[in-house]
DNA sequence: AATGAATGAGGATTCATTCAT
DNA sequence: CATGAATGAATCCTCATTCAT
């Protein structure tokens, strides 16, 4: 954008976040191994050289950005969701609608999508994902379903798996949004979250005796 | 050279099928771009040059790694699904469990995990994986789903929808068990599709009015 | 010399002693900082990359020169000045004609300049050196110094500084070709190594009383 | 630009000074292509950019590190050496005590380190040395030698062999303790000069009969 | 005079690919 | 068919040097 304009300098305040941006971009695009630090820089508008003066190596960009990325506001969800005394059949609906406008931001599913390539080259970046994001969803969900069925809202059966029969089809549309960019037809997120929601609350079936 | 010539003359017997299934662990493992040929190489017990006997580049050993892998038999499932008469009830724990059991061979979880991880850098893979496998299902159940409204048994609702609240958990729960290896706690594969064959059919809810 | 000739291949037997050759050649021109591979790997005519089939890393080069460079005759050394049976007035001139022919390899001289100015950063070479080389014959020195001294031969006094006395100037002079090359004017080992014999004998004074 | 104006302006007072002291031992504990201008920085207590208020370039700000260490008192042993008037016997011990003084000051076996391993770096440098240091004591104590023979106190011999003799240990000795800093047991610098002072005047033999 | 953020050329290292044997 | 030594393009990273402040 401002190209050729008379470069600033002297912006540590600003940088790190502008590189994170840029590497970021360049890493979803390629994949962590592909990525090359020029495009990166060139991205974020500064020099090669001055990606080091914030970061240590490339791996620890690729840490900084994928961390940068995580918990936008699981804990702004837990809060709600624990606070909410109303019945499991209000509140999964509005934990759909929650993720599923959580997923509309691109970030998350790129996110996601190095996550799962890297998985293996980064077991730490894994781990942080599970405990703090996919774990801690996991267990939210599942304490919930497990208080809906001490109440009686809820049918008997193990609740962590009714956790991923409620998560699952999010997980998955934003991955085929991800990753079929050019191939598929993503679902509209928010559609599909109120029509699961009432899927799982109440069954697919007509006239089910139960 | 011989550019559309009889490709794979000169193969032994088993030699690309062997380099094929060390090339697919290696590359599950590290992703593509970090995978090397020294090592896969050594693990199907031949030299670095006799993979350029059998596949023209590192990209090319991958996209047959892939494709190899695919397609396990999903022409099968589509007959016996539609062969089958019975009620939607009935048939959608039958695809789920069968899709549990698909899930038990390893490879398939590596493939997915790969997919999603090199989407951007292969999108004829991408491409090739939305289209005979997962539009393949996904238009395979809606066609089911979409067949058992018209028949009365499912609630009304987008068909293609309900693909995903169907198959969302068990998409989610093969990568959560690739990607989480040593940090997480896979759910049993089997048990998750039968209860969510269960509580997509029936709900979750207790009493349901309906 | 062979520039265009058609550079043969597997050789892998000779290679590392060309290379080694080489790379000393350059390290002892400029030092191990300056030195570039890719000067080392044009003197042994090969390849950069071919460097890394027979070395680590540039220090693994640089410690293989010095290490290669080092133990020529030391042992041989020993056996003769040990087995030698006369008075050390005649075994002295032997073992200073002996290292003044020694040094008339080139490489010596390289090889101390090099352990001289990279000792602070590779001290496992400077011990190596010290060890097997210095204190070798710094002890072998002084234990026939003694022994000469027990035998009523040589007058009391430090016979670890006596060998001081015997070797300084051998190595004064080494490094004084080696380091001013252009600028200074060597002495003549030989003739230095007979005189000071004579002089560390016999002293310089005429008609000394004693 | 300000080619040949008065160099060294704008220096505060004793900037330059610290400066060259930082310098000094940064380049004697790695050597000039592996010092870094941070940590001369650093120990100099200014910011990087300040060294380039004082000093072109690196290479210069080396040569004015080895320079200011240089010539400590050359002029004044000249001085004395030569007004001395008594006999050899006598003047040989002082000027080795007064070397072996000389060399107490760590920064003299740091700076003599550094022109052997950076000569063919700096080749002006070691010009400077040879002719300043080298060149200078040798063609010193050659005279005096020369001198001494005419006077017939010395015996016949090469006088510039006879200056290797003398002053060898003493170099020997410096680097000895300057390279294998942790690695060996360095002679005492006025025991060595004392004992090579009389060994070079009478002789290592006993009942000598010249 | 002084700072230190920014630059970018330079060089070590890796690894897919080739080819003499 | 098969080998593996050799290649060299590609890329991360360092650090002397510059210059806006």
């Amino acid at each position: 954008m401002t190209d050729d304009a008379p470069r600033w300098r002297r912006r540590k305040t600003a940088r790190p976040a502008e590189i994170i941006e840029a590497a970021l971009s360049v890493f979803a695009e390629t994949g962590f191994a592909a990525a090359k630090l020029d495009e990166i820089a060139r991205r974020a508008g500064v020099s090669k050289g001055a990606l080091y003066l914030y970061f240590e190596t490339k791996e620890d960009l690729f840490r900084a950005a994928i961390r940068g990325a995580v918990t936008p506001n699981l804990e702004g969800i837990r809060a709600v969701a624990e606070a909410f005394d109303g019945p499991f059949a209000q509140l999964a609906p509005m934990i759909l609608a929650r993720a599923a406008y959580a997923m509309s931001d691109g970030r998350l599913g790129a996110v996601v999508k190095m996550v799962v390539g890297e998985s293996r080259n980064f077991p730490d970046l894994a781990r942080i994902w599970h405990d703090d994001v996919v774990a801690f969803m996991l267990d939210l969900m599942t304490g919930l379903i497990a208080r809906a069925q001490t109440r009686g809202e809820v049918a008997p059966g193990d609740a962590r798996l009714y956790a991923f029969s409620l998560a699952g089809p999010m997980v998955m549309a934003v991955l085929y949004r991800e990753v079929f960019v050019d191939a598929g037809d993503p679902p509209d997120m928010q559609a599909l979250a109120a029509q699961h929601a009432r899927t799982v609350l109440h069954g697919m079936l007509l006239g089910d005796p139960k």
